[in-house]
DNA sequence: GGGTTTTTCCGCCACC
DNA sequence: CTGGTGGCGGAAAAAC
């Protein structure tokens, strides 16, 4: 386990990044304006950059950091990054990644014009955090939805009146402009970017390797994916999804959810795989167990009456599933929070 | 726990 | 030929 996990740590080349990927959409581009942050850095650099030759893709992304002046920069930590390209990465980048920096800044006109040209030619500009308002600069945002750290959600709403600025998501995916959230929400969205390039399958075990939740809990309501011509497959297993997590006190089948997606059963587990990488009966079961720990936490009811509430045939089933996912028996679970700090 | 029945999943193939 | 679709059957999982 230790020498696959050492093998993996995959060396990064600033030579190679450029050449790695063959085509313009495959190559990342991250910009940094003024202190590099260093955990938004290094998600991208994470989900990007290293070497997967576990995954059976056709191609993976090449990587380059990049500043207005190449050289070393100050990061956050009290170290210093030798920051290896200069903006000609971004006018060769398929996707621009701008993470967090300093709000009170103002970014060069070579920066904002770099960013126009390269959203001009189709690239993807994405925003972590405060990258934000590096976007907001280029006028490229205005009339749209944005997300941004709630910390500077007033900040940036009021600076750049034109902007939607919603604080409550964690990103907004509107095609060629994506932003997202405070720095861990970088993560969601890097992984939305793979899922987008390389479908749910991927993105899950990318997710996986990185040891976190493929898609963040709560489901659909924590991001917005605006225009976006939303895949076939992804538009009628969302609304049935939503349909299902709305009576999930039923003993719903993977039948009846066909049903309502006026599909065959097997058509439709096909495209509930295609959109979420997982299976309709592994999925309802999640949502029931998921729906279960608010119960658990605020109300006495009895444990059976709340297998029943969240859709489970009978407690035994409920209990056994709850374990399998939580990792101790309901009861437990409730006791720990009733008996609190 | 252990055995039986039912449900789910997925490769495969035939059909537009 | 390509690509979406539906059904079959057996393995695996869940329910009982």
């Amino acid at each position: 386990m230790l020498a696959s996990v050492l093998n993996d740590t995959g060396r990064y080349n600033p030579a190679m990044a450029l050449v790695s990927a063959p085509q313009q959409t495959h190559r990342v581009a991250v910009l940094v304006v003024d202190t590099v942050p260093s955990f938004e850095v290094g998600v991208a650099a994470e989900v990007f950059a290293l070497a997967r030759p576990e995954l059976d893709v056709p191609w993976w992304y090449g990587f380059a950091l990049c500043a207005e002046h190449p050289g070393p920069m100050p990061a956050v930590g009290g170290y210093t990054v030798a920051v290896p390209h200069g903006l000609d990465a971004v006018r060769d980048a398929g996707t621009v990644i701008l993470p967090g920096c300093d709000v009170h800044g103002t970014p060069s006109e070579a920066v904002v014009s770099a960013l126009r040209d390269a959203h001009g030619r189709g690239a993807r500009l994405v925003s972590i955090c405060s990258g934000a308002f590096v976007l907001a600069a280029t006028g490229l945002l205005d009339g749209r939805r944005v997300a941004t750290h709630w910390r500077y959600a007033e900040l940036l709403q009021a600076r750049h009146p034109a902007l939607h600025v919603d604080a409550s998501v964690l990103y907004v995916d509107d095609g060629s402009l994506l932003t997202s959230a405070g720095t861990a929400a970088g993560i969601d969205l890097c992984l939305h970017l793979v899922r987008r390039d390389h479908g749910a399958d991927i993105a899950n075990r990318v997710a996986r390797r990185m040891v976190i939740a493929p898609a963040r809990n709560g489901g659909q309501a924590q991001f917005i994916e605006t225009p976006v011509p939303a895949r076939v497959a992804e538009a009628t297993t969302a609304s049935v999804m939503d349909w299902a997590a709305g009576q999930l006190d039923k003993p719903l089948s993977v039948v009846d959810m066909a049903r309502q997606a006026h599909l065959s059963v097997r058509q439709f587990t096909r495209r509930f795989r295609a959109a979420t990488g997982s299976s309709p009966a592994r999925w309802l079961l999640e949502q029931r167990v998921a729906a279960s720990l608010p119960l658990l936490e605020r109300s006495d009811n009895p444990v059976e009456q709340i297998a029943a509430a969240v859709g489970f045939p009978t407690a035994a089933s409920f209990r056994r599933h709850f374990r399998d996912a939580v990792g101790v028996a309901p009861s437990a679970y409730r006791r720990s929070f009733l008996g609190g700090p």
